[in-house]
DNA sequence: GCCAACGTTGGC
DNA sequence: GCCAACGTTGGC
């Protein structure tokens, strides 16, 4: 994989939209984000761009990647026109959730701005917590 | 269910 | 333009 691009971390509360749903959707579009700073980085969100998916509230893992599969775009839910969305594809779940809790024990991840800022619903991921993040799933 | 964090709103 | 009040998110 290139590092060339930037990786992503959305939340949802999986009793609203889970990463089930995404699969099964196979796209969804990404709207309701009402933070200007989730919005900036949704803006700079490029196609092709890989996301973990995370859920919130009940479950509180990362539990799969998703792919941007369209870029920023008025979000079509904000009448006021202030706020965008994006498209999302499903990639693959993870071999084994990553929790919240691991995340905050892995110091190596002690500068994630999801664990920085708990209530920001769509940040950056390092590459180098990317590639942390894969291997406590499980993955090589 | 509670509370901390944090963004937004609105009075001045 | 400041800042107090309020609303929302999300972890616990």
């Amino acid at each position: 994989m290139t590092d060339a691009r930037p990786c992503w971390l959305v939340k949802s509360e999986p009793g609203t939209y889970s990463f089930e749903d995404l699969v099964r959707d196979g796209r969804t579009v990404w709207d309701g984000v009402r933070n200007n700073a989730a919005a900036l980085h949704l803006k700079a969100m490029q196609v092709g761009d890989q996301v973990f998916f995370y859920h919130s509230q009940e479950g509180l893992a990362v539990v799969g990647v998703a792919e941007v599969a369209r870029t920023a775009f008025p979000d079509p839910s904000d009448a006021a026109g202030r706020f965008v969305a994006v498209e999302l594809t499903p990639v693959r779940p993870l071999p084994r959730p990553v929790s919240l809790v691991q995340m905050k024990a892995n110091p190596a991840l002690a500068d994630m701005a999801m664990l920085r800022q708990s209530r920001l619903s769509v940040s950056p991921v390092s590459p180098q917590a990317w590639a942390e993040i894969l291997r406590m799933a499980g993955e090589a």
